[in-house]
DNA sequence: ATTGGTTTGTCACACAATTGACATAAAACC
DNA sequence: GGTTTTATGTCAATTGTGTGACAAACCAAT
């Protein structure tokens, strides 16, 4: 693994945490550690994770709710959750499922299952949301405030044109096929046709206006963002 | 598609093996039954497939228990696999992810989504494409952008006669024939004349202009670039 | 639940670019 | 000269991409 994946430990006994906490440092991951559900909340304000260890069992707030909350939070609701619980009971497990875990662990659970999981989540995760600012030509995205500008108008795109433009923006020039856009901006897990792709482009094409001239099409390999409009081509 | 990817299907049921055998077939991939993990394992040793669809249920030993053991094999391990199963239950889910397959397909299951998911597996597993950049005087081509430039100016020319000028420009003042040619830019045992591999150098000189005289011609052998144009008088 | 408005993924069709083959001309070689 | 090999122009067929339409999914707010 190229980076160190962040987890938060979200649990109330020191006890488990600990143990966690070594664990997963052995293991080439970068844990921190929340007691309940307010100090995990001030920690993904501050940093989101890559993957939370949600206790179910939790004093004050029940792990149930939070991961709810998380789940609806624009912010937060692409990191995956992997609910941990003493409880074997079938139905808690689907309650669990449907609040939006990722995954769920019985206690008491091995180290190798914990972190085998975790791996699983992980290797799925949704591209990673950026909050950058980008700037191509007169083009701007904003990654903070979702807002795109182009000759210092603003322009309306959808979800989906906006997660491809800054992707393309951020390797501005680069060919990107369509297998690679559709990894990258739909993510891994997703399966749809490739030529879906084109509809989108056409899609963030026409909402960009005259911006639009930026994207090319490499015919038989894919579609590039490029700093100079090719309203004509040099000869 | 230029290359057809080995399927091994792994499928105790024979209706079920022909239908994935057919639609396969159909769509430009190359089908390999086996009934059960033996044959599984007696083919796994005699070719090495792209991916593996596994049905979780087999007689004698369990798809999962198949998949853990070719996990560990060198061998196998960097060969997908997707698990197939009627199961729609999360936690098989987990411990098929557990058990190193790549993705998950509950039956029943639509061909289309078979498809896709098998082509994204196989996405992901391929290696980046060329994306080098490569000089040759004042040529210059860049993979990963895929544009071609001369004297600084860029120039436009189609798919094949970038691959083409791709290839001879990885090879330098190497003589190809054009047999050799068709292999590796059209693709292994593709039916071309040879005569229009003549054709393509044709374009790929024009389209480089003054570039163009990079790409020599040698006599009853084939073609080569160098990087000292050739002398000529004209103009 | 039910609305009504977006957004999304697919498809079918049209169109444009590219391709491969062929016929012919030009060159290179003896 | 004659013979072989390569260059070029043309064209029909193939392939890739743009686009409008549409139904399903989604979402927010009742």
């Amino acid at each position: 693994m190229k980076t160190t994946p962040r987890v938060l430990i979200v649990e109330d006994e020191p006890a488990i945490a600990e143990l966690l906490t070594i664990n997963l440092k052995h293991n080439g991951f970068a844990p921190v550690w929340a007691g309940d559900g307010v100090a995990a909340q001030r920690e993904l304000d501050a940093t989101l994770p890559d993957v939370i260890l949600l206790d179910w069992m939790l004093p004050g707030q029940s792990g149930l709710s939070l991961a709810r909350k998380w789940r609806v939070d624009p912010r937060t609701k692409d990191v995956p959750v992997i609910l941990l619980t003493a409880k074997s009971d079938e139905s808690d497990k689907i309650a669990g499922l449907d609040a939006g875990a990722d995954d769920y662990i019985t206690k008491p659970f091995s180290i190798k299952e914990m972190l085998a999981r975790l791996r699983a989540v992980l290797r799925r995760r949704a591209p990673e949301v950026n909050s950058q600012t980008l700037t191509l030509g007169e083009l701007l995205l904003d990654g903070a405030t979702h807002r795109v500008t182009f000759q210092d108008s603003a322009l309306k795109l959808g979800p989906t044109e906006f997660k491809l433009l800054q992707h393309l923006m951020t390797y501005p020039e680069r060919v990107h096929s369509r297998g690679q856009l559709l990894d990258k901006v739909w993510g891994d897990h997703v399966y749809i046709e490739e030529r879906t792709v084109d509809v989108h482009i056409k899609r963030l094409r026409e909402a960009l206006g005259q911006g639009g001239l930026h994207v090319e099409t490499v015919r038989g390999t894919g579609y590039r963002i490029t700093a100079q409009a090719s309203t004509t081509l040099a000869k």
